[in-house]
DNA sequence: CGCTTTTGACCAGCGC
DNA sequence: GCGCTGGTCAAAAGCG
């Protein structure tokens, strides 16, 4: 679970999008992406949860059978083996099954994606964000790495919730939204399961 | 031209 | 068996 206003996170990996639908439970569609990689069956659902549509649910399942890729589509997609996550970036990542979501190895990828995100979303608007939201990611993301430069095109994002948003820009205007992003809320823990 | 996204159709599982 | 729901397919369109 990734708190985010922006539904296609990228975590490094290529994507191609295969499907989506209408839930049940969620006003909002969910997503289906399949790993480009050949040989590489990784699927994850991307969803916006139903009663906060600021987090984002990303439900990982298989695992890569590759490194992560340097993304040609702009994205450097790379988190450096000694970052503060620790070697994520080496191919080990996801689990088999639902609760994929609470992978202590997927969700700080999401994690990262985001602060590079953010640090885009605030040049471009600087004027969204004040001072204490993005200085606590600018901290964070200098920590984990030096190399993030990620021009995710993030644009290109809303164009794809537009149809099923009446007005995106909701969600921008919103500041309460964003100022609720902290990064050591972002991921929400759930350790169990075996 | 190759790759990705969109989107309606199709299929399987499940509850009644 | 039927309807509902979630997941996948595949053709067409879009994009760089």
């Amino acid at each position: 679970m990734t708190k985010s206003e922006i539904d296609n996170l990228d975590d490094g990996y290529r994507w191609r999008k295969y499907g989506q639908k209408a839930v049940k439970n969620s006003p909002f569609p969910r997503s289906y992406y399949r790993c480009t990689t050949a040989a590489c069956g990784v699927k994850k659902r991307v969803e916006r949860s139903s009663d906060d549509p600021s987090i984002v649910v990303t439900t990982y399942e298989g695992t890569h059978t590759h490194p992560c890729p340097v993304t040609p589509r702009g994205s450097i997609g790379i988190l450096p083996e000694t970052s503060a996550f620790g070697g994520i970036a080496g191919g080990g990542t996801g689990s088999i099954g639902g609760d994929a979501i609470n992978s202590p190895y997927a969700v700080p990828q999401l994690h990262y994606q985001q602060i590079l995100m953010l640090q885009q979303q605030q040049q471009q608007n600087p004027y969204l964000y004040n001072n204490s939201t993005l200085s606590s990611f600018n901290f964070r993301a200098t920590n984990i790495s030096t190399t993030s430069t990620n021009p995710v095109s993030f644009p290109n994002l809303f164009l794809q919730d537009r149809r099923f948003s009446p007005n995106p820009s909701a969600l921008f205007r919103d500041q309460g939204l964003l100022q609720d992003m902290v990064p050591s809320q972002m991921r929400v823990e759930k350790k169990e399961d075996q």
